[in-house]
DNA sequence: GTACTGGGCCAC
DNA sequence: AAACGTGGCCCAGTAC
């Protein structure tokens, strides 16, 4: 059964199986009682306005289609090029998403907003229509169930993004504040102050530059007074001071360093972004070319690892933290189908088994040689072991290789499950022609040839990262609907429940009972996204997992 | 005051 | 060891 939620004069109907829209007076019951009797696929604009509702009354659902996320992947993905929905000129669905209200200042009424109240463009849009028209260009395409198989996962994971926000990482403001007062001295009583220890580091800094005006927060500052000190740099980054033999770079760098700690996640930032004791930032799927989640409001991928121990489970439960093991470079070998990497992987470690079939001599090597290989080294080390890589392993290099060729020729390229790359802008086929041009000087042409390399790493690293992202939305997906299995009723906090994404990582919070039988369902997870992706091809997909009352020790 | 850019650095 | 992919955020500095 499929259901379209739309809304009528502000009103929500539903659309049930494409027959008339009736209207729905309670949302929340009209769709608990639906999801109980049919598990129907809901069809919605935005699963960021009708879920939150949905939520916070109870109510969970099992599968969705989040229509402008799908009208996203099919308006570029070569497998619908020629369809109606692709050729269309640009509309409502290509708005870019809204984003959530910010929780503080709403304590609760983010999940009492009607969608209509919020001023979004999709209020002009369509959804039955649009779903029609993305049902004829999924129909079209040659092999129809790969591209369905990224719009579900694509959905399903739009409606975890919405329950993380909602259930939150558990966070100890506590904790946090201890980590921060042992490494920067306690929080000052005047905002916008120098912890002590930040303070007596900068002391000693311009002491031993003798430069007691230096402001050690601006770069150009510090690269005059680096200069009068003797020492000749043209950028104040860490791994270039970290060259510099003087007294002051020592202290100067433990000071780039807390600064930052201070700047991004310190004080400020735990009093903007956990609310009784729960971090909800905003998660935004597909909002990176790859298909990557990207997020924003409180750096939600960036959480440094010196902070990760204020990530405290709750008293009677803990986490499950997964990352799956060298998720790119076992992507790269399934999606080519190279089999003599995928039988490299086969054992455990992938780069120790890269150096037993002989290509490389060390681990370190296999390592950098295939970091190379997926993001278009050319110099270094990592260039020159390429070679190689490239005579042992010809399938799988030869498919990144392709990749990168036809980026530069200004092609796009597709992931396994149909996500399409972006075309080069107007700039860059302008400099490409310019380049290649009658008038064209020795420097137009390089910069083309500069500017065409840059694309075609951009696409070689496009199909691996975004096939891993697809393989990391499936097997979210799994987890998410094994663990719903396993609730049997309870409300999303009151059974395990995933609590944080990152790439090739995932947290579920969970009772300490049921720990053992969600590791369990997380590795499991792990193979259906294997097979979902890749079908029956031997690829191993690893998971590490651990049991642990706090992030900080998961690895 | 707001808007933007570049440098720098965190995560994967 | 060196600077090769995807992002977000903070600061300084500048333009309005």
């Amino acid at each position: 059964m499929i259901i379209v939620l739309d809304r009528l004069a502000g009103a929500p109907v539903a659309v049930v199986d494409g027959g008339h829209p009736e209207p729905i007076f309670d949302l929340a019951a009209f769709v608990a009682e639906r999801e109980r009797a049919h598990s129907p696929r809901w069809v919605w604009d935005d699963t960021r306005t009708w879920y939150p509702l949905l939520l916070s009354a109870g109510v969970r659902v099992e599968r969705c289609f989040d229509v402008r996320l799908c009208h996203a992947i099919l308006r570029s993905s070569s497998l619908t090029a020629g369809s109606r929905l692709a050729t269309a000129p640009p509309g409502p669905w290509d708005a870019p998403a809204l984003p959530p209200a910010r929780p503080r200042e709403n304590a609760g009424a983010l999940f009492d907003l009607l969608p209509e109240e919020r001023h979004d463009p999709l209020l002009q849009a369509d959804p039955i229509a649009e779903f029609a028209a993305q049902r004829e260009a999924v129909a079209a395409a040659a092999e129809p169930g790969r591209i369905d198989r990224l719009l579900a996962a694509e959905s399903a994971g739009a409606l975890i993004a919405v329950e993380m926000r909602f259930a939150g990482l558990p966070w100890s403001a506590e904790r946090h504040d201890s980590i921060l007062t042992a490494v920067l001295g306690p929080r000052p009583s005047v905002d916008g102050a120098r912890p002590a220890r930040l303070q007596r580091l900068l002391d000693v800094v311009r002491e031993r530059l003798d430069s007691p005006e230096l402001n050690p927060d601006s770069p150009v500052d510090l690269v005059k007074a680096l200069g009068v000190a003797g020492l000749q740099v043209t950028s104040t980054r860490s791994w270039e001071l970290r060259k510099l033999k003087h007294p002051a770079i020592e202290p100067l760098l433990e000071y780039k360093k807390l600064a930052r700690l201070l700047a991004t996640n310190g004080w400020s930032w735990l009093d903007e972004w956990v609310v009784d004791g729960r971090f909800r930032p905003d998660y935004v799927p597909g909002g990176t070319a790859t298909g990557r989640w990207a997020s924003s409001g409180g750096g939600a991928l960036q959480l440094p690892k010196q902070i990760r121990g204020a990530v405290i489970a709750d008293p009677g439960w803990t986490f499950v933290v997964a990352d799956a093991s060298q998720l790119e470079p076992r992507i790269l070998a399934a999606m080519s189908g190279d089999r003599g990497m995928i039988e490299a992987g086969a054992a455990g470690d992938l780069y120790a088994g890269i150096v037993a079939s002989g290509a490389v001599e060390t681990r370190d090597q296999a390592k950098v040689a295939m970091l190379g290989a997926m993001y278009g080294a050319t110099t270094g080390e990592s260039g020159r072991l390429m070679p190689k890589l490239a005579r042992a392993y010809p399938g799988a290099i030869r498919m990144v290789e392709d990749a990168a060729r036809a980026g530069e020729r200004g092609e796009i390229v597709t992931t396994r499950l149909g996500r399409s790359s972006p075309p080069p802008g107007l700039a860059w086929r302008s400099s490409q022609s310019e380049g290649y041009g009658e008038n064209a000087t020795a420097t137009d042409a390089s910069r083309a040839r500069g500017q065409a390399r840059s694309w075609g790493r951009f696409t070689r690293n496009f199909i691996v990262q975004g096939t891993a992202a697809e393989w990391a939305l499936c097997w979210m997906a799994s987890i998410r609907r094994r663990l719903q299995d396993r609730a049997a009723g309870r409300r999303l906090t009151e059974s395990a429940h995933l609590v944080f994404f990152l790439h090739d990582e995932i947290v579920v919070h969970c009772p300490l009972d049921e720990a053992e039988g969600v590791a369990l369902e997380v590795r499991e997870a792990a193979g259906e996204a294997g097979r979902l992706l890749f079908g029956a091809l031997p690829a191993a997909f690893p998971v590490t997992v651990a049991i642990v009352d706090t992030y900080a020790d998961a690895k």
